[in-house]
DNA sequence: ATTATATTTGAGCAATCGTTCAAGTGAGGT
DNA sequence: ACCTCACTTGAACGATTGCTCAAATATAAT
């Protein structure tokens, strides 16, 4: 009907399809693997965890090396913990955040180096 | 005057920041790095990056693995292509897509064991 | 008790995203 | 020349995002 319908007419490599099809993570591993990208994939959350991958850190510092409310900042704490990329400890009327993840750290680590290297 | 400025009264620990602040990337690394990781952060991008790592694949075989439009996978792999993640070439009317960066296979291998081992 | 400080939370809003639809391009086949 | 096929593109859309503002919580100091 239009040139966007499902491509009907063949799969040109029906093996080569197969074979992909078999060695892709399954839907929820994928899912998660989106999920933690993402949670990287925005400069605020990324600056966020770099800074907490080198230093522990109270949300009033961490606001001092960026640009946004403390509010913003500890919005996407919270969705950083969620996803156990980022711990606390609460200390009096502190909270004091660190990098829970060494995984994640390598990940940032290695990206790091392949931008430096473009 | 309300609860949301920037927390003006002290910098808890001064040394720290100053260090943090001079070992974060700039501000343009951060976002190259950022855009990379929001490349790989839609479940869409992903399921395409992680194909073409196994495959060199027409746009076509690529949507049979996938759940959406040809339009759709179009529209993504432009996106990946200006990223320099996915690179392509021509045969008569098929366009034959593959991965470009061999960096990107690492992390998304690295994300796929440290998901895995959750 | 009252006040101040550090952080969290919820609502609201503009901006961005991922998709579909419809139209466009360009190479082959008849 | 015409049509078909594989793919690309632009517009439009609802959904999601990241921020600010204002109010809430909770600990500590007076």
């Amino acid at each position: 009907m239009s040139g966007s319908d499902v491509c009907s007419t063949n799969i040109v490599d029906q093996q080569k399809v197969d074979f992909v099809a078999g060695a892709l993570p399954t839907e929820a591993e994928n899912m998660a693997m989106a999920e933690l990208f993402k949670a990287l994939g925005d400069p605020t959350r990324l600056r966020i965890v770099q800074a907490l991958a080198l230093e522990e850190l109270c949300v009033c510092d961490l606001t001092a090396l960026m640009d946004i409310s403390i509010s913003a900042i500890s919005h996407q704490l919270r969705l950083l913990r969620n996803l156990k990329v980022v711990k606390f400890r609460k200390s009096g009327k502190m909270a004091y955040y660190s990098l829970d993840d060494d995984h994640v750290l390598e990940l940032v680590t290695l990206t790091r180096e392949h931008i430096a290297e473009q």
